[in-house]
DNA sequence: ATAATGACGTGAT
DNA sequence: AATCACGCCATTA
């Protein structure tokens, strides 16, 4: 058989990032339940500042108390208003 | 295996 | 409303 390596926090993590739609943002929070890590929303975010990939939307992650959390790519501001231009504020 | 790290969350000041 | 201290979790050294 063929021993497959399961997907790693990291790998999940990703996935669901590369999955929001545009317009929308959704918090470390869910996005650490989602990746089927309940209550990992710190471990989400020292993923995201790792990750360099732009194919993924990292800036629609946002803290659940509405900050923006950080970017590694232009900072909170430039985040902010990628977002804004999206609509998803 | 252990300790340190950090784009977080919540409840208490 | 703004800050602080503490807890949580996967990753990395």
């Amino acid at each position: 058989m063929k021993t497959r390596k399961l997907p790693s926090f990291s790998e999940r993590v990703r996935d669901v990032v590369l999955k929001i739609p545009k317009g929308k943002t959704m918090t470390y929070k869910e996005v650490a339940r989602r990746a089927s890590s309940s209550g990992a929303s710190r471990a989400v975010g020292n993923i995201m500042k790792k990750n360099f990939d732009r194919k993924i939307p990292c800036h629609r992650v946002i803290r659940s108390d509405g900050g923006m959390g950080g970017y590694n790519r232009g900072g909170a501001e430039s985040k902010r208003k990628l977002l804004k231009r999206e609509g998803a504020l």
